[in-house]
DNA sequence: ATCGATAGGTGCATTTTGAGCATAACTCAT
DNA sequence: ATGAGTTATGCTCAAAATGCACCTATCGAT
């Protein structure tokens, strides 16, 4: 990458390299719901600062990755979890907030059936863990902050976007969004009328396939129509719950 | 500020340094309204790169200063805007954003009445000027992608928050809230019905005062009452257009 | 005093939405 | 074939939002 010493440094006379001094780092709230409780899962120090406690999954960025594919190869590295669709919420960058240098750290959340997902703890990961966040322990640098702002978005978000069906595996029935959403929202649906709710915004594609290896009528699976999303929101259609 | 090298790097073995070779930044977009326009508050570059052409608000963050106050900062440098409130919105890190280096920005944005700030450019602003979001110039950097972000935010965040509200001057009559939202959400609203919604919420303060000098009835003047607003949220009101 | 223009408001018919309940359809295990 | 367990769908009734017609108020201009 050039770096031009030409370039117009605004304040003072600093060299251009005392501004380009800046660690990046992204930290991943990775969301899981189980029968009706909303956890986070957690990964445990084996490597200085902080060896021992509790943390969200971050790394450095290397300045050779983009911001938004870090994220993801971060997730992957100390978890083992591949394709989870990570959306950014909030930037913090106070100056002390990192032992090492100023480091500033993007967050990002994402949400998952937990059951479904069993992440391997590797690289300066020493295990994962799932804990309910009712009941969080206090976490390394200062995650228990981004953690809580993280909750925080998620929760007003929910409302008015549809980060429950961008979140879930790509093709999910619509009694497994209803779970969800209950989930999220903290109360429940009458079936029928959730149903019809959701099937009249035309936003799913229902797909010619069903769930197997149930012991029941099983049920049919949909996918969530991204692009005629983008296209009502363009119109003016908002999502709301 | 402390720079250990036995940090612990996880991916390779490339010292901490190359890690700490970011550059950040903060690019504000400052909303304004005028006459049923929205308006976007922009820069002419008097310096390179990109002399010459128009640009969000923004410079590098100086690494001895918070992130939070460095948006503030660099507003009242280049336009002599203090005291905005400013909201930060998405962070953009592709690789190759900018030709000086591996710099990371953060966007926020404002909402103001236009006509009551009166902006000058300094340091490496040669001018300011209003463009309606309409009517755009292409931008430099990818603030073009920025911006547009940015409005995608705006229009959603107006519908369940009142941030309409700071748009306008501190009286207003509803006929000109009602223009303020035609213009955010893209639609019109029926009078009536405006009107009785609006006041429902019983979050307006009506004045006893009307406009003047007007060739017509005068409208009667309301203004926003904040405290009200902030006593509802804690109640679990949500405000919805 | 009257008119044009725009603000402020009432009332009602119509449409849309949501809650609750009932029931049909389907699949598997026995 | 039957019944348990689910999925899928239909219906009613009430409440809320919408669309529209129409009436009145207050200003400046003539």
């Amino acid at each position: 990458m050039k770096k031009s010493n030409t370039y117009y440094i605004t304040e003072n006379d600093q060299p251009l390299d005392e501004y380009l001094s800046f660690g990046l780092s992204v930290d991943c709230i990775v969301f899981g719901y189980h029968k009706g409780e909303i956890r986070v899962l957690l990964v445990e120090r084996d490597a200085a600062p902080f060896k021992g406690d509790w943390a969200l999954i971050g790394d450095l960025v290397n300045p050779q990755s983009d911001l938004s594919d870090s994220a993801n190869h971060v997730l992957e590295r100390l978890t083992g979890l591949k394709d989870i669709f990570l959306e950014q919420f909030f930037t913090f960058g106070s100056i002390r907030r990192h032992p090492v240098g100023r480091v500033v750290t993007v967050g990002y959340y994402s949400l998952l059936k937990s059951k479904d997902y069993h992440p391997i703890a590797s690289s300066w990961a020493k295990s994962t863990k799932w804990f309910s966040i009712n009941e969080l322990p206090e976490l390394a640098f200062d995650h228990s902050e981004i953690l809580k702002k993280g909750i925080e978005t998620l929760k007003t978000k929910v409302r008015y976007h549809p980060v429950g069906f961008e979140l879930l595996p790509s093709k999910f029935t619509l009694l497994e969004l209803q779970d969800l959403y209950e989930a999220l929202l903290g109360y429940t649906f009458d079936k029928p009328n959730f149903r019809k709710k959701i099937l009249s915004m035309d936003l799913l594609i229902p797909l010619n396939e069903v769930q197997e290896n149930v012991s029941h009528r099983p049920a049919k699976l949909f996918k969530f129509d991204e692009q005629r999303y983008t296209q009502l929101r363009k119109e003016g259609f908002s999502f709301e719950f």
